[in-house]
RNA sequence: GGUCUCAUCGUCUAGUGGCCUAGGACACUUGGUUCUCAUCCAAGAGAUCGCGGGUUCGACUCCCGCUGAGACCGCCA
């Protein structure tokens, strides 16, 4: 082995916003890598230039970065087998195509894309297989020499052995490809470019790739690779194709239908990085203990490769929801008041947090435990700093009637206007007394001065409310409740 | 149409021949705490381990077949 050092790599195409089945895939290479002590690299690969943008490659590092996969080689970090974008590396696929047109594992192919689509249909069609028909492939050199003087543009094809192709997948286990069905594929676009499983090969032999990790829509992908790399006389990297991650329907998660991209279906919604990893990295690996939840740190001690499942999984935002949460309750109140100001859109209201910044944390405070989601902070603490409009209704507890409301808040007003100390203790025993002389329920006086306070029915409890607004404001909301009773 | 992959509660999964009358988590139901909601705690319901054969004293676990589902078959990745 002249290598014996692990390197993997998580190579993206930047044709869209990035996908959380991308995250997951990059983040089993990141652990694998991290775990062993290797080195994880990332590498564009956007050899396709009609899709590829520069905004989806920001996407793509974006993301990484707040989910925490940091990477050792790459974009931004460069590293001694680069560049890490495939449009610059073209010398080096030139140079192998080259090579194998040269020793005859390949071949330049005229076809024009109309042609090749009709020789599909027709297969299509006649309920055949698709696959090209290897019309090029027997050309004369003269006939080539005339097409090229002609101007024709030309494809690279390779050589497709009809041969059985058996590797072991560190995943899936032993496999085993019947070449002969794949046809000669194009390894190079007329303009120039290679394409995808072409380039990989090149780029995983220069780049020292150890392991290859990636989705199992890749596994028939990986035939092809290894008989690339035959043709080019090299060592294909171990493979290891990790189960898909699937829609509800069970079908591979799709842009169009489902909340795939990171950037604007979780990050903007409000999930904490460190929750998604947690989810998406028990999505097809476990530890044989019921152990759930992880940091990343503990991901890393514990990750093994031969504790990926095979069967794909479904998505379940429930639990994302769910894991989400505790995520949220683990965090203090300062790192999730300042998380959570990120969420705040209503102009008002974020120059209202300005201007009472305690204020605000005591609030964010009361509404920790209740959140699934860092956007919700905005709705739940809209009441502490704007009193809310609600109905008179909402101030009546549930066996309790108007009159008996009237009562309440009256009470609660007449004996909180009397304390000088305005803490939790002291509003409970103070609340509490006046219900017991004057024969109220507790949770008459409780709920309705709760719903003054708050204008709603579920909300933050009563004397906690009443500790953070004070004295003034606290009477203020009750007599305002008191006038709707009126 | 062909090839490949997969198959335990609704979902994520544990289970590597006897510990399984199948364990945990989410969701669900009920109860407790309580001024509401949420949190928290407790309990419950929920899987004839896709189906059929075999191997074995014994199979969720091993083998074969079937069925079902998914992925792939591009000058996309």
């Amino acid at each position: 082995m002249e290598n014996e050092e692990i390197r993997v790599r998580f190579a993206p195409s930047p044709t869209g916003k990035f996908h959380i089945g991308s995250a997951r895939t990059a983040l089993f290479n990141y652990l694998f890598a991290k775990k062993m002590g290797g080195k994880f690299i990332l590498r564009i690969e956007d050899t396709d230039k009609e899709r590829s943008s520069e905004e989806y490659t920001q996407d793509i590092i974006n993301s990484l970065l707040w989910l925490g996969i940091g990477w050792d080689e790459g974009p931004q970090v460069g590293g001694e087998y680069g560049p890490y974008f495939q449009t610059q590396r073209l010398g080096s696929y030139k140079k192998f195509a080259d090579k194998l047109l040269e020793d005859k594992k390949a071949y330049k192919c005229f076809c024009t894309a109309e042609e090749l689509e009709a020789e599909r249909t027709a297969q299509h069609a006649a309920k055949q297989a698709p696959k090209y028909s290897g019309k090029c492939r027997n050309l004369t050199p003269e006939q080539v020499a005339e097409n090229e003087k002609a101007g024709k543009p030309f494809a690279i094809r390779f050589i497709t052995q009809e041969k059985k192709v058996d590797f072991d997948d560190l995943i899936k286990g032993h496999i085993s490809y019947d070449a002969g069905l794949i046809g000669d594929f194009t390894i190079v676009r007329s303009d120039g470019m290679p394409l995808f499983t072409f380039a990989v090969v090149v780029d995983d032999y220069e780049m020292k790739i150890s392991h290859v990790l990636r989705g199992e829509e890749h596994l028939p992908n990986a035939a092809k690779h290894i008989l690339i790399a035959e043709a080019m006389q090299i060592m294909p990297p171990q493979f290891g194709h990790m189960p898909l991650i699937l829609n509800t329907d069970k079908t591979k998660m799709s842009k169009r239908k489902d909340p795939v991209s990171v950037t604007d279906d979780y990050r903007a919604k409000g999930y904490l990085p460190d929750a998604l990893v947690n989810f998406i990295a028990l999505l097809g690996w476990n530890n044989t203990d019921d152990q759930e939840i992880y940091s990343m740190k503990e991901l890393i001690q514990e990750f093994q490769i031969e504790r990926v499942g095979k069967s794909p999984s479904i998505f379940d935002r429930e639990k994302l929801l769910w894991m989400n949460g505790l995520y949220i309750r683990h965090l203090t109140v300062g790192e999730l008041a300042s998380q959570a100001q990120n969420f705040i859109t209503d102009k008002e209201l974020e120059d209202k947090i300005m201007e009472r910044p305690d204020f605000y944390l005591q609030a964010v405070a009361l509404v920790q435990d209740r959140l699934k989601l860092l956007s919700e902070v905005q709705e739940m603490i809209k009441f502490f700093f704007f009193p809310q409009e609600y109905d008179a209704e909402v101030l009546i507890a549930k066996k309790s009637d108007k009159t008996r409301t009237a009562l309440a808040l009256k009470l609660a007003e007449e004996e909180l206007a009397k304390l000088t100390k305005f803490s939790h203790d002291e509003t409970e025993s103070t609340l509490r007394a006046a219900a017991q002389v004057n024969e109220l329920q507790a949770g008459e006086i409780l709920w309705s001065v709760r719903a003054a306070l708050s204008g709603s029915s579920a909300s933050p409890g009563v004397f906690e409310l009443l500790e953070v607004f004070g004295k003034d404001e606290s009477l203020k909301r009750i007599a305002t409740a008191r006038t709707k009773l009126a």
